[in-house]
Parts: structure tokens; C-alpha cells; sequence
DNA sequence: CCCGATAGTTCCATTATTCAGAACTCAATT
DNA sequence: AATTGAGTTCTGAATAATGGAACTATCGGG
């Protein structure tokens, strides 16, 4: 902040700064009410926020002109619907989803039991669809959702697809929390990864939840723009370790399917 | 634009111009990119934003880095994943769903058909909620979709509820457009309100999809500061007309239920 | 009823970002 | 090699965001 340094941080070594200008603040403040678990009020997100009043004030008008937030009758800020709407359309078109689609029906037809489709989203994964057996959905619950990398079967499918440098930085990026006791440490996660490399498969063994497991199969773009992974997941009665094992290979074939999907497109337009 | 005029204007009688600065610019260029049916190259969106190239380019640039849109492998812009995670959050605390939700479900054990919530939103309605039965569902296809008021069940329901002034300016700022025989006009529209009001349901009747039906019933806050409705739909075969009128009365009172609910809370914090 | 406190809003000179246009690079076409 | 089309980078000038302070509204006691 003084004149004097800015000699050593100049090598944008630090690559995280991010430089979206306005938006980027703007950004923060909805992180921050959408992260929050009940509405807040102006002065809640001013402890938080750390801008002047006056700023944040006008920033949050902004925002809720917009639709991105929305200010009850108490005078609280939630999130807002206009987000529902944009998420709608960006999950309806998604290309990666469309491609899957038929072949994630076909492995919960096989299976019986629920499949997934997450994106690998800076450190954490993203799900992109679901498909379930016969109960009724509460869909929202679950798409959308970021879930953490090191205790899902598909956030380990897709850090097996990075190359080490880019694992290390995500691993090091992330605080590992204890859900289980099955749930993984850094150190018993790399050694995990090295596993799903060699088998091609990765498997939840209620490390998130206790008594849901999980197989999953990495699934990736060639220059690892993105990478993700389908998963099969279902009660630890019903999938016991001979059941994971069973399903490993469907599970993979599904991925290089979908795989050799995006290769040849809905691609290069038309 | 010229120093001469800027007199006839200045009353702000046209009170639709948005005030949010940069962020209305970007959320311009956002809704572009999540409406166009396929991914847009730099040229598509230069052509309809209006904007100087280098302008544009920056624009892009940062929402592209905040993940509100995606760069595919061709360039082409897509909207982005961060949209996702921000929207399931959203949706996972709204207000207004958590208190629905269980006047849903038992609506729906008790018709056995599908259950919407909806909320107006501008001139559209945005579904929150949706309960079938027990078939598989997918969920996105109509969740946070934006749809037309005046051929949907929820949309009509919700227009009742509005004062004369609020329900004109929104039918005169909307385009019919005709997708089955029985789609309402501007004329027929507004003699269904004035029933709608007295009855207090709203039937569609094939009005947006042959082959469907479905009875609603409005939901509002007490100072209007948004209305919505609740709906039973079905296929027309098992909604005959008399269907429709024996679940009337079942909708209106899941609706009272629901705004009864408002009123108690989750309301004022704890 | 008044006081003090807490919460939220408005104002405006200063400052930082964004803007717009042009110049530039890169690749594909002819 | 020359031309076109697509995308990127650069610049002073224009505009919008900033932040501090003054202002108003609301609430809870005494």
C-alpha cells in the first residue's frame, strides 16, 4: 500500500488476486449474502464486507435492482430469484450435461441406484445432474451444489485426471474438515489418487456421510480445460464392496462414452 | 445524446431505465449470452450489445473470470458454472419455498397430480417448486424457468392478485403469443382475472400445452410486494373439468395455508 | 415524553474505473 | 503476397464509484 514496496509481490506470483474491477466487489457481496445462512441485515454485511457505508449501501441497491438480491419486508437481504432464472438457462444448455445425459439414464438403469455428474470447479465440485431411481427429487438440493473434493467419489475421479502440479495446488488450497471416520487427509488422499490412476476407478467408502458409498469414474477434456466425474452412489447395505467392484467397470465405460461424446461434439457448431 | 434536447425526457416519466451503472451493463451482456440458444462467439455478442470492441472485450473478460460465463475450447461464450452454485443456494433458502414446501407435498398426496409454486417476477412467472409423483424428475426443466403469465395456471392466479394499474401495465408490456387454440388474448385475459377474483382459482385449460390442464390458486404477501400461486397440473384425461372443480377448493386452501404460514414467519429472525 | 443508541439513507468533492476508438496481432482465404 | 475477418491491447478522456460526514428514522428504556 505504500510507495516503497511493490518489489517483491510484482511477479504476480500471487495469481490469485483477481482483477474483475467493479464486479469483482460486487461479486464478494453476493458470496456473501448467498453464503450466509439466514437473511442479513445492512449492518451484518457491513461488519463483513469491510467497505464504507455510503459504498455499500448503493453496491447492495445495485445488486438488488438487478435481481440478484432481494430485500424483504424487514429490510434483510436474501438472494434473489433473477438467479434462478440464469441458472435455469445455463443448466438447460450445457453442453457437457446434454452429452451425458443418455448415458447417465443408461447407468442408473442398470444400476438402480442414483448417478451423478459434478464438475471439478476450482476446489471444489460442482453437480451437474442427478439421476434417480423412483423416490420423487428434491433436485435443487443437490445440482448446483459445491461439494468438496477429497470425500466425493466424482471430486476424486477428477483431481486422478489433473496433472501433479495442478493437484498439489488444489490440495494445498484446501482446509481438509472431518466428516467421518473414513473421511480422507491430504496424505491418504494423494495416495488414493495415485490408486484411481492405475484402476480408473475412485470410491467413496462413507467418507462424506455415513452409510452412502459411492464409485465414480473420471471424465475429462483432452487439453483438461475441464474435468469431472460420474458417479454411482446408493446405502452402504446395498452397495457392499463386491457391489462397487461390480459396478467399477460400467461406471468407467460410461465416462470413456461420454468422453468420446464431447470429442465428436455438439462441438464445433453444427 | 446532443446538448440541445434533454428537456422532454427529463421528467423521468419513463421510469423503466435501470440505474445500476457497470453492473446493468454486464447483466445486459449475462442475459444475452443465457438466452442465446447456442454458445455465442465475440462477434455474435458484439452485434447485438452495441457496445465498442474494446469495451466489450473487457466486459467479457471480467465475467468470465468471476465464472458468470464460460470460454469454450472455440472461444464461443456459455454461461457459466458460478451461476449454479450461487442459484441452489438461493433456492435452497428461500423464504417463501421452506414455508410452501410442506402445503405441497400434501397437496400433491392428496390429488396425486403435480404441484407448482410460482412467483411473478416482472412480467413472467418463475417456478420455485415443483412436487410429482412418483415419477423420476427432472427438475431443472421447470425449476427457476421463466414462463409466460397469461397461459399458465400460476400466472393467471398470481395477475388476480394485483391492483388494476400493476396487472395493465404488465399485460400492455407483453406479447401474446398464441401456442395452443385456447391461449388467452390481451381482451379474454382480462375477463378471466375479474373471474378469477371472484372464484379464487385460476384454471388452465390447454391454454399453453395441448393435452394439459391444471387448477391454481394466488399466494400473495400482504402488502403485494410479491404475489405467486400455487397449481395442481395433470394430464387432460385425468383432469376432466370436474376434476378441476373438485380440486379448487383443495388449492385455494393450501394457498391460505401458505399465507397464513408468511404471516407467523420464519418471519422476523428466530 | 424525551434521551441516547442503533440502523439505515443521502450528499458531494475526490479518485479510480470504465470507455471508445484506433492500432495491432494472428490466422485463414484467395 | 495481399486481403479479410476475428480477437486483443493500448491510450487519454469521460464517467461512475468511492468514502467520509451529515442527516433521518426507529427502537428501548428511564
Amino acid at each position: 500500500m505504500s510507495a516503497t514496496d511493490g518489489d517483491i509481490m510484482d511477479k504476480n506470483e500471487s495469481a490469485d488476486k483477481r482483477e474483475t474491477g467493479t464486479l469483482g466487489k460486487l461479486m464478494v457481496l453476493l458470496d456473501i449474502v448467498t453464503h450466509a445462512d439466514s437473511p442479513m441485515r445492512f449492518t451484518d454485511i457491513l461488519a463483513v464486507a469491510g467497505q464504507p457505508r455510503g459504498t455499500l449501501h448503493r453496491q447492495l441497491g445495485h445488486l438488488t435492482e438487478e435481481g440478484l438480491l432481494e430485500v424483504l419486508a424487514d429490510g434483510r437481504y436474501a438472494p434473489g430469484l433473477r438467479l434462478l432464472d440464469l441458472a435455469s438457462r445455463s443448466w438447460a444448455r450445457n453442453e457437457f450435461r446434454l452429452i451425458a445425459e443418455p448415458h447417465l439414464n443408461a447407468l442408473q438403469q442398470l444400476t438402480g441406484e442414483t448417478v451423478h455428474l459434478g464438475v471439478l470447479r476450482g476446489a471444489s465440485v460442482i453437480y451437474l445432474d442427478k439421476v434417480e431411481g423412483s423416490q420423487p427429487v428434491r433436485m435443487y438440493s443437490q445440482i448446483g451444489n459445491a461439494s468438496p473434493i477429497y470425500c466425493t467419489g466424482v471430486g476424486k475421479a477428477a483431481l486422478s485426471a489433473l496433472p501433479d502440479e495442478r493437484l498439489d495446488a488444489i490440495i494445498s488450497s484446501v482446509s481438509f474438515q472431518r466428516f467421518t471416520e473414513h473421511t480422507l487427509t491430504p496424505e491418504t488422499l494423494r495416495r488414493e489418487i495415485s490408486d484411481i490412476r492405475h484402476s480408473g476407478n475412485a470410491f467413496d467408502r462413507e467418507e462424506h456421510e455415513v452409510g452412502i458409498r459411492c464409485v465414480a469414474a473420471p471424465v475429462y477434456s483432452e487439453d483438461l480445460s475441464f474435468v469431472g466425474g460420474v458417479s454411482v452412489t446408493g446405502p452402504a447395505y446395498r452397495l457392499t464392496f463386491e457391489r462397487l467392484e461390480e459396478w467399477a467397470l460400467p461406471v468407467r465405460r460410461a465416462a470413456e462414452s461420454i468422453m468420446s461424446g464431447m470429442r465428436i461434439g455438439l462441438g464445433p457448431r453444427r
